[in-house]
DNA sequence: TCTGGGGTCCTAGGACCC
DNA sequence: TCTGGGGTCCTAGGACCC
C-alpha cells in the first residue's frame, strides 16, 4: 500500500511578498498579473473582501485607493527563489518527492507508520515556517488525488485541522469524500462539473462509486482513473525529475497596443530570444516555431492569426528563431488592428545529445553552440538583457507595466533587504 | 481607458498506406 | 446500383492544471 503527500504553500506569490515586507503583514494583499492586469493570487485578507481570481487589477482599484488592499505587481524571480528553499526543506525529510508545480509538492510517504504521519508533517510544516517563512498546509491519503482532496481539506478546515490532514483509514477518507462537491476534485474542472450533474453525480463519493465504464464511455480514461484514485486505487504514481519539455511558450500583452508592423517585429523577436533560452535550458532542439499576434479578446473586431514556420533543421540558435519568426508575422499581419498581444511557440522537439546534423546542414551552425552558450553564460551571470540581438529593443514603450513591484530581495545585490540598528 | 502566462493530456477526424 | 478493412500518424480543439 503507497501512502502520497501533498504540500501546498498558503497564498504562495502573496506569502513570498509577505516574507520581506513585514508592512504588508497584516493588510490585505493581492499579487497581479503581467501588466498589473489582474489578480493572480489572494491572501485571506484580500479574499474576505470577495476578490475573485482573475478579477481585472481596475475593478478593485477603489479598494486599493481606499487601503482597504495592497496591491503587488509579480515578481518571478522572487517567488522561484523561495520556492526553491521550500523543496530544499522538503528533501531534506523526505527522499522521493515530485514538484508538481511552483507552489506545491507531492512526496512519497510510503512506508511510514500511520501513528506517525501527523507528527511528520507538523515538523515540516514547522521547519517551512521557521527556515523560509512560508506557511503550507499537508494533505495525506493514499492516492494523489486522495492526497490533494485532503490538502484541500487542511485549508477548508484550517482552524480544526492546523493545516495538516491524514487520512488513511478508507472509513475516514470516505467520510470527507461525501462533505467535498466534485469540483474540488483533482482533474475536475467546470465543464466535467456540470457534464457530471446529468448523471446525478455531484460529491466526491459519487464520482467514486459509480460504474468505471460509464465514465470512460462518457468522458475518458483519465476521469475513469480519478474515480479510482478516489476509491484508494493507484493511478498516478510519483514522476521523479522534471520530463522534458514537449512545448515551450513565450507570450505577452503588450503594456501599450502595436499598430504597426516594426514594434510588432521587436516584440516577437523578445519573445522568440526568450524561448530560446528556454529551449537550450532544456537541452533540445525545436523543429517548428509558431507565431502569433491578436487584438484584445474585448474588441468588437478581434483579429487573431497564428503563423506556423517549419525550421529547415532543428535548431536552439536565437538568431534562426528570431528570423523564423519575423518571417511568419509578416504573413499574417494586416494593417488598421489594434494588436494586444503575441508570441511565440516551439514544438516538436529533438534531444540535442545524440542529434545528427543533415548532410545538407548549413555550415555556420557550427559556431551556434559556442556563441549561444557564451550569450546565456554572461547573461546568466550579469543579468538578464546583458547581451542582446539588436533585434530586441533595450526599453521598448509596449514593454511590461509593473507599477507595484518589489524588490529582487534574493536574487539581485542591490536589492539586499537592508537592516537597520540603531 | 484597463481583463495573465505556461503547461499537459485526450479525442475525433483527416490523410495516407497496404 | 454498386463503393474493403485495418492500421498509423498528424493536427486542431477541448479540457484541465497552477
Amino acid at each position: 500500500m503507497k501512502t502520497f503527500g501533498l504540500i501546498d504553500c498558503n497564498s504562495f506569490y502573496v506569502s513570498c511578498e509577505k516574507i520581506f515586507n513585514p508592512y504588508l503583514k497584516d493588510k490585505a494583499c493581492v499579487v497581479l498579473s503581467n501588466n498589473d492586469g489582474a489578480v493572480v493570487a489572494r491572501d485571506a485578507g484580500s479574499k474576505a473582501l470577495k476578490i475573485k481570481m482573475g478579477q481585472p487589477f481596475f475593478e478593485i482599484k477603489d479598494l486599493v485607493d481606499r487601503g482597504l488592499v495592497i496591491p503587488c505587481s509579480s515578481n518571478y524571480a522572487l517567488y522561484q527563489d523561495i520556492s526553491n528553499r521550500v523543496v530544499k526543506v522538503i528533501q531534506s525529510f523526505v527522499p522521493f518527492y515530485e514538484i508538481y508545480s511552483i507552489d506545491e509538492c507531492f512526496v512519497d510517504l510510503t512506508g511510514i507508520k500511520e501513528s506517525e504521519l501527523e507528527s511528520l508533517c507538523k515538523e515540516i510544516q514547522k521547519k517551512i515556517l521557521k527556515d523560509v517563512g512560508m506557511p503550507v498546509g499537508i494533505g495525506v491519503g493514499r492516492t494523489k488525488t486522495l492526497a490533494k482532496l485532503n490538502n484541500w481539506a487542511s485549508k477548508n478546515w484550517k482552524d480544526k485541522t492546523g493545516g495538516v490532514v491524514v487520512l488513511i483509514d478508507m472509513e475516514r477518507q470516505n467520510k470527507l469524500l461525501t462533505f467535498a462537491e466534485v469540483n474540488e476534485i483533482w482533474g475536475i474542472g467546470n465543464r466535467t462539473t456540470e457534464k457530471l450533474k446529468h448523471l446525478k453525480i455531484t460529491k466526491a463519493k459519487h464520482l467514486a462509486d459509480f460504474d468505471k465504464q460509464t465514465l470512460r464511455k462518457h468522458f475518458n480514461v483519465n476521469i475513469e482513473r480519478t474515480a479510482r484514485e478516489l476509491q484508494g486505487t493507484v493511478c498516478f504514481s510519483l514522476s521523479e525529475g522534471p520530463e522534458p519539455k514537449k512545448n515551450i511558450a513565450s507570450t505577452r500583452m503588450f503594456g501599450e497596443r502595436i499598430k504597426e508592423l516594426e514594434p510588432l517585429r521587436q516584440a516577437v523577436a523578445t519573445y522568440a530570444a526568450r524561448a530560446a533560452v528556454k529551449l537550450r535550458r532544456e537541452g533540445q532542439l525545436t523543429s517548428c516555431l509558431q507565431v502569433f499576434i491578436q487584438t484584445s479578446r474585448f474588441d468588437s473586431l478581434p483579429y487573431s492569426r497564428t503563423a506556423l514556420v517549419p525550421l529547415e533543421a532543428p535548431t536552439d540558435d536565437t538568431r534562426e528563431l528570431i528570423a523564423a519568426a519575423q518571417a511568419g508575422l509578416t504573413g499574417i499581419y494586416r494593417q488598421g488592428f489594434a494588436y494586444a498581444k503575441a508570441g511565440i511557440l516551439l514544438s516538436q522537439f529533438i534531444d540535442k545529445k545524440g542529434y545528427v546534423p543533415d548532410l545538407f546542414a548549413k555550415p555556420e551552425r557550427r559556431n551556434t553552440d559556442k556563441l549561444m552558450s557564451l550569450i546565456d553564460y554572461v547573461n546568466r551571470t550579469q543579468g538578464t538583457g546583458t547581451i542582446r540581438f539588436a533585434a530586441e529593443p533595450e526599453n521598448a514603450g509596449w514593454g511590461m507595466k509593473r507599477e507595484f513591484l518589489s524588490p529582487a530581495y534574493t536574487t539581485k545585490w542591490s536589492d539586499l533587504l537592508k537592516v537597520r540598528t540603531t
